[in-house]
DNA sequence: CATGAATGAGGGTTCATTCAT
DNA sequence: TATGAATGAACCCTCATTCAT
């Protein structure tokens, strides 16, 4: 959609397969390597095609980024608001949020560590701007839930809701540099380990 | 071509007052900006000398960083060696660690976000293998603890240590994205707030 | 900081007639103006483009001057072996190498003065030490030629070997430096002027 | 004398001991590394000093190179005006002439290094006329020597007289390059080699 | 769709030189 | 005399991007 080099008649914006598969070199590429640092002859490289070919497919570098992160974005999103419109208790909630949290970085896992790394960076140019907002959003939706477990009484009421926020941000997502999607432990077991790390504590319960 | 540089008589090494300010300047915009976008152009900019200059007080933009994130560590890993010493049961020990973890934080605020932006990218040099033992050496100082700790059957015995590590370790390192040391929270409570997160999670204490 | 560059289907090595432009537009400069003082921006100016773009052919302005090194050395190192297989009598086997020396002097003009100006100074780095192997290999040459013709009594016999070799290499090789190939005295001429200096010296035989 | 920075009414213009010291490691490094690639640090480096204190002795750097080649080109052109008045035949001439070079090559090791390297490169400039000159006032006292000697039937009349000169010349000034002064072989021993040489060639004497 | 050649802006670095102290 | 900090011009090289073929 952004980007596209398609014109107006087009019947798929969203471009050919060759184009998936670009995005899909270039993702793992800007995820491994990081954004500034990548070049496109890497790209190219990587796809068996020379630098200059690419632009055929995509206006720039920017472009594809750009394209990369909206779908994992709006992917995500789409996935909080399923949560909330199943209008679980705040604790269910939490569980839920995480665990599609780790649904999203299983499916897009490149995208989840570029936004991870770049986001703050690329949010400064105008043409990012949805990063922030995308940003905001998902902070809304998470202290949200904290206040209305903090109010219920199910959550600490000592609970300074934007630490806890970024608290479980940072945990949440920092996971993707480490997670391994082929090893052992599965979105789903991780999730769950986070959820009650996060709401237990590592201490023993006591009796 | 040649190589070496610097001789005898040089001061790339000696350390002055104008190499600390020059140091103090280039840790700022590569902890604002990030180490490769950031260009000594920039740095000599905002020391208001022309980035030729430079040269006379370093080797490099890389010696640059090597110097901020070697003078950081070496901090860090002495004040974690220091409540080793001290011997702590391990939830003290953790409480410990996590308050020395932001009093580093609160001195070497650039340092530290420079270490969790490019860690990754520069360890993957020669130059820069100390990194990587860094990294190693905090991961097992902190997974004894949480072994002594499940021995001990103060933490709950489900918990997958490193999980547990790696948790840990991204929250309170990422904290230095949005912790701002002139802001009401001071490092101390910040400090206090993690360690009772990561104790007793979210919820609230029954009973 | 990285190091590789170029890759698969890439340029850099195949050999184009562009390339070959270039490296002749390059090897000139580099021996009337010497390879350090010569700028890439020159080689571009010469060839009407920007000197960025050379970058598109040559890795490095190194890897110019090695590519037209090795050509003229791989050249003459053929030469030489020529004659050595056709097995000639010493005085015929001498008069041959300065005459095949003269001969990749007509060919290689450019790499010859390069060789010569700046063998020296390049070979102290990892990636020329195949000038010495060259030297070395051209001294053996001579040498053999002349202790055998020392040992069948037509050299004079109080002749230092070594010297003489380097006598007739400082001779023959540092003709470069003045011989015009568009003058009145061509290669062959040259040639056997030289020989006969070398051989009877610039007294007049005696009745 | 050139590029001195005392003042008019100094007495010794050619300046203090110091002076002299750092003219001999700077043409020390001239003659080793080459004059361009030679850096003024390099210079101060050896000579215990920071490279701005340099200037307090000298104008430039090119002002070092003039002194040091001016002071060789005098001796030089002195020593040959002596053996012209001393009014030799043509080959004792040429004999001595050979000596004298190899006696000022002894004195002015590095000066004749230098000379031999970068005059050409130095001479374009207008500063550097004199290397021109001086040249030409060799090339003349050789060829008037070498034609007198044909004239008088004692050199060789098939004899290319400049082509000779230049043989001549490459061969006793390349010496230079390899020529080690605390070798077993002095300069006498090797001149003499070379007027042999030079004079009867490289072929047995026959019967 | 892809190639191959080029652009143009900018990046890190070097180095002779200057000058106040 | 020497230092130490700085200048300013130039250098090699990189890279996203363009475009005729």
């Amino acid at each position: 959609m952004v980007g596209s080099k398609r014109s107006a008649g087009d019947v798929a914006t969203t471009g050919s397969r060759r184009r998936a598969e670009l995005l899909a070199i270039a993702a793992d590429l800007f995820a491994r390597r990081g954004f500034v640092v990548t070049t496109v002859r890497e790209i190219a490289d990587a796809a068996g095609i020379l630098s200059g070919s690419l632009y055929h497919h995509f206006d720039s570098k920017e472009s594809m980024v750009d394209e990369i992160l909206r779908e994992f974005l709006g992917y995500q999103q789409e996935l909080y608001a399923e949560v909330l419109r199943e209008e679980h208790d705040p604790r269910t909630t939490i569980t839920e949020l995480v665990r599609r949290s780790f649904q999203a970085m299983d499916r897009y896992r490149s995208a989840v560590t570029i936004y991870q790394n770049e986001a703050k960076h690329l949010a400064q140019f105008d043409r990012f701007a949805y990063l922030r907002r995308a940003g905001n959003d998902f902070e809304r939706t998470w202290t949200k839930v904290l206040q209305q477990g903090q109010r219920d009484g199910v959550f600490r009421d000592d609970l300074h809701v934007k630490i806890a926020y970024r608290f479980i941000r940072d945990t949440v997502w920092t996971t993707v540099h480490w997670y391994n999607p082929r090893g052992r432990l599965n979105a789903q077991v991780i999730a769950d380990q986070h959820v009650t790390l996060l709401c237990e504590g590592i201490m023993a319960p006591r009796a």
